[in-house]
DNA sequence: GACGAATTAGGACAATTGTCCTATGGCCAA
DNA sequence: TTGGCCATAGGACAATTGTCCTAATTCGTC
């Protein structure tokens, strides 16, 4: 196998396993015996468990920026790109209640750890944050983008964390329902209606 | 020192270190280190590491009823009391900026791990649940209290979470505007109003 | 088929991990 | 003062960690 190929079946891996286990109680061992691949071999491709780290973190990127933009391409609207974004919560319902966000908690992780890739890490919410800065932007709200945009992943990443502890899949629904809601008071058209009530 | 104080102040220790740098990132080691003592010693108060952390969770459970309970002592209102609770991201700010927020955390830590005492955790987040929901039913919400707190829950999670990401005063203070916004349309007098933009 | 480079296996290495044992010191009761 | 229990220090233990080296294998090219 060319070492391209093994690479970047270590970076899969790695990537499955720092979201399901954690960066630290994921081992070089863990994805040697997942890729197939003898532990020592390692060191030809990564010299460091940070170098791996790097490059899952750039591996995300890559498949975030890919996604957040193969789905505009069929031209929807920004509430139904939005809403999209909402939606993930559901698509991902049973990995989240198992494991939380990627992002997120790999950012806690990589906060308390004090480790260098942190800003790198959240790159990854800077990614949503300026897609979903740009729909708010086509749905006339110019002003206050950003903030709509840290509000909506604001409570993406709350719905997530409370997922994870007490895996309630009514309560993803009921939150996710209650984000479309708030998403429809958010245009400006819309914005004398009340449809705030979470629940 | 009695086998009691020494207790308590290795639980003491490894609490702070387990919030700031996670459980598995905490070695016996370290806690040791902090609390002078030798590090072989631990088995005497401790058998495993897993003790401790049981005992960190029930320590965390006393504290956070006592700082409830002590909240309603001067009978202040229901409304008061959640955004007493919505002011714990301005006051420990800083703290929730470098290492999160310690029950969120440490619940998504144990729920990689797939730990033992992930139900323990989450009774952390059991407890202000239930406290919140109680001011709910004060408000006169009865029948949606629970949904109510979970949402406030939720809201102080994702708050929690970017503020940790991005390090972003000003974001954390206008989100905590916008929950006592929404907290003011939740009373039932006042719920014609419109009091939900983020910003 | 043979050569040289690319890729791998296997293991060495010191450090650290959680766990556990034993010998020692100190304090309190008789 | 003595005896016994409580608390501690110090270290042993096997296992695992990230890192690194070297010898072997595989592969494409001549």
């Amino acid at each position: 196998m060319s070492a391209g190929e093994t690479r970047q079946q270590i970076v899969n891996v790695a990537n499955r396993l720092f979201y399901e286990r954690g960066f630290e109680a994921t081992s070089f061992a863990d994805i040697a015996k997942d890729v197939g691949l003898s532990r020592g071999n390692f060191y030809y491709h990564f010299r460091t468990k940070d170098e791996i780290l790097d490059a899952v973190i750039a591996q995300r990127v890559t498949d975030t920026g890919a996604m957040l933009e193969s789905w505009e391409t069929d031209g929807p609207s920004p509430a139904e790109l939005i809403r999209r974004f909402i939606h993930i919560l559901i698509a991902n319902q049973s990995k989240i209640m198992a494991h939380g966000c990627p992002v997120g908690t790999l950012c806690n992780e990589l906060a308390k750890l004090d480790h260098a890739a942190q800003t790198d890490a959240a790159g990854l919410f800077v990614l949503f944050r300026r897609w979903l800065a740009r729909q708010f932007v086509a749905l006339g709200r110019a002003a206050d983008a950003d903030a709509l945009a840290l509000h909506i992943l604001m409570r993406s990443q709350g719905v997530a964390t409370l997922a994870t502890a007490f895996r309630d899949e009514d309560f993803i629904q009921r939150e996710v329902a209650d984000m479309e809601a708030w998403l429809f008071t958010q245009s400006p058209a819309a914005s004398s209606l009340d449809h705030n009530q979470p629940a």
